[in-house]
DNA sequence: ATACAATTGTTGTTTATACAAATGTATAGA
DNA sequence: TCTATACATTTGTATAAACAACAATTGTAT
């Protein structure tokens, strides 16, 4: 459906805020489509992505700056975030001993596995969504992202 | 800036989830840049969205539910945002004379002129963003996203 | 040693958001 | 008219986020 219609507005929006509209209109669809699939898990989006983000590092500990700088979006207080974490027994958080300003966090067996179902709902919706886009329509979908940006 | 490199992972993403993943990020992105912009004003985006969606209704008043209906990311509590307008003198808010359940929010004077300044800002940074693609490819980034949703 | 700046996280406070329940009004049927 | 139901918005409450201030540790220069 086309964004003009949906937002209800009669005159015609120039391209340059009909592409932006567009992109928050369908960032917050999904997001909320994202955030029911992770409702039964009784997990926010934000937590999700931090436990992505760790068990990505295979094991290796990560510091707060560490998880902050690779988050989709960036949210202040990743230490409260990470303490939810750990109150729900998905991640370790210990000092450095090197450089005892830092921490070090790990994901937990319990985590991974929490994770590893988790997953697989979030990525049946990721593909279900996408599944409206060929293969190639999916490549141009990513280069235009990325021009946007630079 | 590919977004495998931004959120450093090592393992390359099946296109579903980089498309996701992508679609959070430039949005992320777009939406502290325009948050930037507003700052000066004292307005956050959810309000400066009403008062968009108030000036398009041409003096005809709204009501709650048509704001909600078209604001572009869907938020509980629109009282409250209104609440906040309403204490900038940006809008009014009276009874319905024809129905006593709902209210007739219209922007005034003060909220239109302000809303104008505003938007040369926002306009701004709307085209600046979106000069990085051509004017097809606006087209087709816009295409996608509709798509992507359907 | 000592002082100073930079780094890294934490904590406190305010504001925003999500969700559920409550309020007040209108409508329609017995 | 009385009652049930639907509707439109508000309010209460818990949780999350934004922002600022703080504390601890480290590195470097004096």
């Amino acid at each position: 459906m086309n964004i003009e219609d949906i937002i209800k507005t009669n005159a015609s929006l120039p391209l340059s805020k009909k592409a932006v509209i567009n992109l928050f209109y369908t960032n917050s669809i999904i997001n909320d489509q994202i955030h029911a699939v992770l409702k039964p898990f009784d997990i926010s989006i934000q937590q999700f992505n931090v436990l992505r983000i760790l068990k990505g590092q295979k094991g290796k500990p990560s510091n707060l700056s560490t998880i902050q700088e690779r988050m989709v979006s960036k949210m202040s207080n990743t230490t409260r975030l990470v303490d939810k974490l750990i109150s729900k027994g998905y991640v370790n958080r210990t000092i450095c001993p090197s450089n005892r300003r830092k921490v070090e966090i790990t994901i937990t067996p319990l985590g991974i596995g929490f994770l590893d179902q988790t997953s697989i709902a979030v990525e049946g919706l990721e593909q279900k969504i996408t599944s409206n886009l060929t293969e190639q329509e999916l490549i141009t979908f990513n280069t235009l992202l990325n021009k946007l940006r630079s």
